[in-house]
DNA sequence: GCACCACTACTCGGATAATAACTGTCCGAGTGTTGTTGG
DNA sequence: CCAACAACACTCGGACAGTTATTATCCGAGTAGTGGTGC
């Protein structure tokens, strides 16, 4: 079981999303073309984000995507579930139906205790996502990398924004 | 991403071994049985946890399988890591690398940011399944499941243990 | 020189194939039981 | 009656197909910019 890699993919497109001025788009183009990923594909999880809400789009030469919202009020967790869906990683089938020794109309109340647990750590999960904040991230990644960089990053950045 | 069936599965026979008296096996066609799963696909689950070395198995008409712990002693996450192995559910393809702004002998150190935040999630989701023992849940079953059917489930099991 | 207009080029979005992972099935190697035989 | 032995039946373990999800690709609908044209 893993993330698909879509989710990496989009979690960086924010980041630099976040650093766009205001009222300006960057285009798949240019956000395959910075992480050298397959644009057609990167496509798919641009739609994902666009789907759930995070992000605008425009059509047109000058056209792309932005952020919806200010970095700080975008956590991973709506980025992650925006690519992989808002559905539990662990699913009950319910196989304590199948107990031979079961009555007849015997029906079980509530959901199964392997199932609640399993839930619980799911949940665990989604509150560390839900925890760390757009913003935050940015601002890490401000410290991690050298000035030069991240300032002739930026640049390309502007010069493809539409 | 969705976790095997096969996790489920696992949770549920290591509940059943657990209530098996000391010394005793219980086969892999038994437990197919009393959750109503394909004998032959159950068994690779099985052969999960074998390997992992959370159970003991003996071949011959009375073989099958018994915890190789006390229930106190197996957590949550030895079941789960040892069928759906102990790679991270974030993969990092240090897609940062292809930033067409690096200078040529660049090399970035540490992980990527983004992982960082990833793994310290998936942490928090190993960590909540390493808090729950396999005696918990036994605990919390035998308040859950009517008393009847919890002893009638014990002695089918019982019959057929060798 | 300026406003309008048609065209172009570029964008996103959904529909369509290739690949990998999970699910399900089969058969062989090995072992404890059991029935038989001899003492 | 008891012990040794051989055949057997049942076990686990790894090797082999079928189905679903992920990865990758393509093409069409739509729009903002751009150049040309008429006033």
């Amino acid at each position: 079981m893993n993330l698909k890699s879509q989710v990496e993919w989009a979690l960086h497109c924010c980041a630099i999303l976040a650093g766009l001025p205001e009222g300006r788009y960057l285009s798949t183009k240019a956000l395959a073309e910075f992480h050298g990923l397959p644009k057609e594909y990167l496509s798919k999880a641009l739609q994902g984000l666009s789907q759930a809400g995070l992000v605008n789009t425009t059509l047109g030469p000058t056209g792309g995507y932005r952020l919806a919202r200010m970095p700080a009020e975008l956590t991973f967790l709506d980025i992650v579930e925006a690519v992989e869906g808002k559905s539990r990683t662990f699913i009950c089938n319910d196989i304590r139906a199948n107990n031979p020794c079961r009555p007849a109309g015997f029906c079980e109340e509530g959901p199964c205790a392997i199932a609640r647990i399993m839930w619980e750590a799911d949940e665990a999960w989604r509150e560390k996502l839900r925890s760390v904040k757009l913003s935050d991230l940015v601002e890490t990644l401000s410290k991690d990398i050298p000035r030069d960089l991240w300032k002739s990053s930026f640049e390309w950045v502007l010069d493809r924004a539409g």
